[in-house]
DNA sequence: TACGAATTTGACTTTTACGTAACTCGTGGC
DNA sequence: GCCACGAGTTACGTAAAAGTCAAATTCGTA
């Protein structure tokens, strides 16, 4: 596990700009430690980005990935703020859980597509080259 | 199964506004028929309605929704589009595996801020008041 | 057929999530 | 000391996805 990684190296490995990652830590979604003026990522801030980009693809906005990423760090000492936390963890689990569902039907309406293009396929007596599923 | 529906039956089903269901329309998402001016929703409208709010719902883009259910059509009579279409629905498949990994993620994540969360409270003696999973 | 409620269309505005341009700063190599 | 170069900052721009508002229709119905 490196030490540190340049902002450059995080674009290249996540497939972002570098505008991206400064936007994130505009919208205080991360925190990089600085030499000088220069940011320096730590695993820790790396992991983050992980989680951000894997909310992003999830369809969450920035201010709900913001929220959710606190939930990740470590919990506070007041019995008030940590049931909080655990209704929004609750909370999250059921989207989560309903985009698992959404998944499940739109993956089988993808596969209903499949099927109908097949069949045509044959009426046309058209070869197929390969079969993904 | 009803006939038709009007547009503000459907906002009310879905939780929408008119103006959403006019903008998919604008983007040729949808296409109901009109009596006059105005517009009627066949099942196959809602249906296709449902679809498109999955997709919202999992971070698809408008474009990429209409792609999407474009699919869904009747499969044309061309092997060159048939097969297209089949790689299409191939991209989508992987593109919703990912996700679906990218929820497991998440998940994992939540349950180990929940545990951490539920520790903390353990060492400060709060009683909870129930527990989700 | 007159009225109020619902609908339609069109234009303009807003928010989000960055992109782009223009410039500065700091550092290593020669 | 100068230059190249990556990184930083500031400010403005923009595309997508609606929200909002106004004006014109249209519909059910009394």
């Amino acid at each position: 596990m490196r030490e540190h990684y340049t902002i450059t190296e995080l674009t290249r490995e996540f497939g972002i700009s570098t505008r991206t990652i400064r936007f994130y830590e505009d919208e205080g979604l991360i925190h990089p430690i600085r030499r000088g003026r220069t940011r320096l990522f730590r695993p820790s801030d790396r992991n983050l980005l992980k989680n951000i980009l894997r909310g992003k693809r999830l369809g969450f906005a920035i201010s709900e990935i913001r929220e959710i990423v606190q939930m990740y760090r470590e919990p506070p000492g007041e019995a008030g703020q940590l049931r909080a936390i655990l209704r929004k963890v609750a909370d999250r689990r059921g989207e989560l859980e309903q985009k698992r569902r959404d998944i499940d039907d739109m993956l089988g309406e993808l596969e209903a597509a499949e099927e109908a293009c097949l069949t045509r396929m044959a009426e046309l007596g058209v070869g197929q080259t390969s079969r993904s599923g």
